[in-house]
DNA sequence: GACAACCGAACGAACGTTCGTTATACTACA
DNA sequence: TGTAGTATAACGAACGTTCGTTCGGTTGTC
């Protein structure tokens, strides 16, 4: 099997990702994806049967991988406090390492090919009701104080999201926000939650 | 002055903010613009120097209308815990009542032209600022405990922009969250803020 | 007649995509 | 070991379309 620049197919969509949260899918040019990879447009397009498909193979990745991330911790069975603070960590982390998709997520939330909004939703929403399963187990133990659970979820995942969002500004509240934000409102986020009884800080 | 169809450029502007809430700036031409809002591209270029300009024109107007707002609500020296209230339901109500405009904000803050990120990014620190302030007041006054008052700030709109961006999907769940959303929010806040002495259901 | 409002054909540039071609690597048979 | 055959990787000119914009002309109002 001839290969004689193997690593292009990672190349054309690590560029791709970086130029459509960048600029945007529309506005990004299939030209631009294939001179930013060093490749010509025909390589491009005999890697990817069109810009859709490449949209397409790097949004189904990174949903698969943040997937996969929550039913680890799903498995993992620890205390409540500790899933809370670790999908804090996990919005943090993955709007550090892999802001590019992020901001392509935040992005496109909005519009893109129906299908890919449906599917990001989708993710999102599975996110949410996790939380807000872990809410109701809290509350069921009197752990957690009782709420709407599925509102609270989409609070506690918006308030992360805005922080963390915040941060990649890349000003001096950024590095303030990245260094702080995971502890500050994992912190804060617990203490909001939790029961009033004083066996409320249990756990910790 | 002659005038025949003198609504034509409000019609231009109310249908470029919804088609670019809808597809996004880049993907929405001119002649989609022109058609929907029945006048040919002429007649747009007539109104507006450039495609341009017509995004600029609506981020203007918008902003400024959150920007009076703000300064209203400022000048009114209303309770703390009235203000945050107050600045909820204005999210809900713009992101009801203003939709396309909410979305065109939440869709181009990662990038559209630098100039318009750069205004739209500094409304938003204008709010986050003004949040800060509110709650340094309550912690000085021992209404709101101490915390990390911009990251705080941060958190609460992101949190409010969470849940108001899901009431905008048009489910159940959307129904539930737009009844519910900002007194279920308003009330939590108040209760995550404040300070745990006794007195700090004052002012309630 | 002056002037603003409006029209739509036309322009060049850029778009996504196609396709005929060349470059490279591997296999099969000598 | 040499080489013909083959499959794939990579190329880039060219296609038809659509883009944002321009401009010469017409209509409507004073």
């Amino acid at each position: 099997m001839p290969r004689y620049g193997e690593q292009l197919e990672r190349r054309i969509l690590n560029t791709a990702e970086r130029l459509f949260a960048q600029d945007g899918v529309a506005a990004t040019g299939m030209r631009a994806i294939a001179q930013s990879a060093r490749a010509s447009i025909g390589a491009v397009y005999h890697h990817f049967k069109s810009k859709e498909d490449i949209l397409e193979t790097i949004v189904r990745q990174e949903l698969e991988e943040r997937q996969h991330f929550l039913e680890e911790l799903r498995e993992q069975g620890l205390p409540l406090e500790t899933q809370i603070e670790q999908i804090v960590q996990m919005h943090f982390t993955l709007l550090q390492e892999r802001s590019d998709a992020a901001r392509l997520f935040f992005r496109e939330r909005f519009d893109p090919h129906p299908a890919l909004q449906t599917k990001i939703q989708a993710l999102y929403d599975e996110v949410a009701n996790y939380v807000a399963e872990i809410l109701e187990k809290g509350i069921a133990a009197g752990e957690v104080r009782p709420c709407h659970t599925l509102l609270m979820a989409y609070a506690v995942l918006g308030m992360v999201e805005s922080v963390s969002l915040r941060a990649l500004n890349g000003d001096e509240t950024a590095a303030l926000f990245t260094k702080e934000g995971p502890t500050e409102l994992s912190k804060s986020l617990w203490f909001w939650l939790r029961s009033g009884q004083k066996k409320g800080s249990a756990h910790a």
